[in-house]
DNA sequence: CTGAATTTTCAAAAATTAATGAAAATTTGT
DNA sequence: ACAAATTTTCATTAATTTTTGAAAATTCAG
């Protein structure tokens, strides 16, 4: 297989895989050209490579930077901004656990604490299996972000870890 | 809060909760509001508590038992089909995560195993970039794939445990 | 300060995805 | 085997999400 056929064929793919994800397919694109490019690249080249248009390459990398994934990189004299990805992909694994756990687990457990509040007989089959449920969920969100903390706090450690194997 | 209040609460939520998962909206509030009810419905009961139509009921039930998360239920001496839930959210979990390594990691470690094979030259910037960002994935998701089958084998405290040695 | 380069916004259009409901198929009791 | 009950299918419609591109805003060199 050639590369540029490569090339083609993981950012088509890692496109569709971000739609199962919640994750709109440019976004994905943009982050896979991005994760093969050795060199950081402009909106236009974005644009270009991408054949998306100008807002939305804007739209989507700007996403991107929100979720820590891409950075931007001030060329010394060139007027246009460059973009680049986070290489190592536990670090991008990391950073989407981090985000993901901050924009739905956070705001998930708030809500079960609140259902957790129900008011009801407990001997009220339907009042029980709610409250068996919320409870369930709620035992399983505390293990989830205690777990969760733990993995995003290593980070370094793998950062370490990660070194050691290269030079190994 | 009433009961009546809080169910409704947790199946909107559910749903939304839902789509950043790639689950359409209709699909997770089914499972919602079957994992709250004590005894098994019909789909009758299904369009009539969450005001769908029957196709769409029907189409989201069986995407629901295709996923492992809904079983059919005789109930002797009725002609109409009840559906349940899986109750216990540890193993609502596992079948999830069971269903998309199936369906999601398998397939993409098998798009970045042909990609691996891709012919150029080591020398080449953009060759090298790309085979680093495959190879990255492929460790990654290697790990990810035994991790992930221990989760499955494995009851109840998994979670942490092979969390924690996954990053170690 | 000026104006050209660049980035950002956002209303409208396009594309995608989900829902409807009636018809067809299937199941089951008699 | 019949027919009523129930489930499934699927073409059409509706809703949602994404993309476009031109205008507005911003940045920056001279």
């Amino acid at each position: 297989m050639k590369l540029s056929e490569a090339k083609q064929q993981f950012i088509a793919s890692w496109g569709a895989f971000g739609t199962h994800w919640g994750i709109n397919r440019t976004m994905a694109q943009v982050h896979a050209l991005l994760l093969i490019s050795p060199d950081p690249l402009t909106q236009d080249d974005v644009m270009e490579q991408l054949s998306v248009s100008r807002g939305n390459a804007n739209m989507n990398i700007r996403e991107l930077i929100d979720w820590g994934l891409v950075d931007r990189v001030i060329v010394p004299g060139e007027r246009k901004e460059y973009f680049t990805a986070e290489k190592d992909i536990w670090k991008v694994a990391t950073q989407i656990i981090k985000e993901r756990k901050k924009r739905e687990l956070d705001p998930m457990m708030k809500l079960i604490n609140q259902l957790s509040t129900v008011e009801g007989d407990k001997k009220d089959k339907e009042t029980k299996a709610f409250l068996d449920t919320i409870n369930g969920i709620k035992k399983f969100g505390e293990q989830a972000d205690k777990t969760l903390d733990t993995m995003i706090k290593s980070e370094e450690s793998w950062f370490l870890s990660t070194m050691l194997k290269m030079f190994k």
